[in-house]
RNA sequence: GGCGCCAUAGCCAAGCGGUAAGGCAAAGGUCUGCAACACCUCUAUCACCGGUUCGAUUCCGGUUGGCGCCUCCA
């Protein structure tokens, strides 16, 4: 198995720490209003490694945060004059909605920042303890990059390209020794929450979070660390530096970043009136969809979101699915397992595990189902065994489960009301009464209902 | 200014040294009262210019055009 880690800029063999077992932790949502679809990018990515790594055998323990407190928060707070937590709280819950529409399952565990701040406090303790850190008169604490040697090894940047860069690293009225140095503790200001610490009442700095939470659910090394391209500088470089300027070892094997989701080509955001939360797009697809679409490019690469490409998007998935619902509605001859079956689900899995292990190209993987699926169809049109049936729907469910795309089969509840519809519908036919009988569809359709017509009857299925 | 990424059919998207997977859309056909589903058929010399090579979409150099990070951000 291959990944592309952005410590080396090249694709490397995986090999964990521990044999058999996965550590990786990503870097989750500030939760402050609802995620948006940029924010569905990297949580429908991992969790699909995660899946990928468990069907591969491995022991996973997966852990994702939520900051739960920052400027942001603290801002929707005091608009709504309530305490952070409010904030915090009703946004992880909603948070947790999406992902589930998402098909991402929970990790092994969620932490949230603000439970974790005494842990904090005791890193940068031993941060200052190993001159790595230092407080000024204010409380605020600060990492004294160039007391790092290897600052820059992930982004590959040097500490002179930084401060030379065109853009001011100092701000006015800072009180820091050096423009690189970045903040682990902050003193709280007016109408802001905070904890008691050595230095201040105050706040932890962003970046020490994750370094914190990591280590005390994972350990001082990690298998795989991920997150967005736009964490790779500053936030994943000061991460490294805090744990392993503190720690004393190499934090992460493996850094795994996915490129962003775009709108028209152009970067979502507020002010070009181009933001969506996934809420508003749960409105118009099932979520599945978004996932779906999400996968059908590689993670490294931008994608680009748009109203014709989700209709593509959900085309692409029905298809996967009717071969499902076929399947799962065919009587077969009970008999023997036919051997082309059993040699084409082996060529599947050999092509989609190819595709996985070459840095999770999850397009390819999709493009191995489709392949599984036309085989089905075309099958399932010659006709085959029970056990054939039920082996190729196993093969199918098993991959989308990889990929987390769910399976839906119709309602099989018939409404009395509508299956009386039905009836009355198939007279008509049988009296070539067209007319009527279009009506009637026409009218389950308002209800909600696709009628098709299939060799093995009538089939309906809510839209 | 520094660092980096990308350019493949109408749209999306794999491949990354031996003359191009897959999906969507469109077209023709089979099936069907019609529709839907499904099946079959059909659509590309891979931005441009040089170089390396027996051979390049794949490697190197350049040009053009997009984009990202360097600042809160997935």
């Amino acid at each position: 198995m291959k990944i592309y880690n952005t410590l080396s800029g090249k694709k490397e063999e995986f090999v964990p720490i521990e044999e058999g077992k996965v550590k990786m932790y990503v870097c989750g949502p500030t939760v402050y209003n609802f995620i948006h679809i940029g924010n569905a990018r990297p949580m429908v990515f991992f969790d699909t490694v995660r899946r990928y790594l468990e069907y591969r055998g491995y022991e996973v323990n997966f852990v994702s945060n939520y900051t739960d407190i920052d400027d942001k928060i603290i801002k929707a707070a005091n608009d709504e004059k309530v305490d952070c937590s409010v904030i915090s709280d009703r946004y992880i819950m909603e948070c947790k909605r999406d992902a589930e529409g998402l098909n991402i399952r929970e990790a092994n565990t969620h932490p949230k920042a603000t439970e974790e701040i005494p842990e904090m406090i005791e890193m940068i303790e031993t941060l200052i303890k190993k001159g790595h850190a230092y407080a000024v008169e204010d409380g605020t604490v600060y990492f004294k990059t160039k007391s790092f040697k290897e600052y820059g090894k992930l982004s590959h940047k040097n500490l002179e390209e930084l401060q030379e860069g065109h853009r001011r690293l100092l701000v006015a009225g800072d009180s820091k020794k050096d423009p690189l140095d970045f903040v682990l503790w902050k003193p709280k200001k007016d109408g802001e929450p905070g904890w008691e610490s050595p230095w201040c009442s105050g706040r932890p700095g962003w970046h020490i979070e994750c370094s914190c939470m990591a280590k005390k659910y994972l350990g001082t090394q990690i298998d795989i660390h991920g997150g967005g391209e736009d964490l790779v500088f500053p936030h994943h470089e000061n991460e490294i530096a805090q744990s392993e300027a503190g720690n004393g070892v190499t934090f992460a094997k493996y850094w795994m970043h996915n490129a962003f989701l775009n709108i028209d080509n152009k970067k979502m955001s507020k002010s070009l009136g181009n933001f969506f939360t996934v809420r508003d797009i749960s409105r118009k697809y099932d979520l599945n969809i978004l996932r779906f679409f999400l996968l059908s490019a590689h993670y490294r690469s931008p994608v680009n979101f748009s109203d014709e490409l989700m209709e593509s998007a959900k085309s692409g998935w029905e298809r996967i699915n009717n071969a499902y619902i076929a399947l799962q509605e065919y009587a077969g001859e009970n008999s023997e397992i036919s051997g082309e079956v059993i040699k084409k689900i082996e060529e599947i899995k050999v092509s989609f595990n190819n595709a996985m292990d070459n840095d999770f190209n999850t397009a390819d993987a999709v493009a191995s189902i489709f392949d599984l699926v036309r085989f089905i169809n075309t099958a399932l049109r010659s006709g085959l065994s029970s056990k054939s049936c039920e082996t190729l729907k196993a093969a199918l469910t098993k991959l989308c489960d990889v990929m987390g795309i769910r399976l839906i089969l119709p309602d099989s509840e018939l409404d009395g009301q509508i299956q009386e519809l039905i009836d009355k519908r198939q007279a008509a036919r049988k009296n070539k009464d067209f007319n009527e009988a279009d009506r009637i569809r026409d009218e389950l359709l308002e209800m909600g209902i696709v009628l098709k017509d299939t060799r093995e009857g009538v089939k309906w299925s809510r839209v």
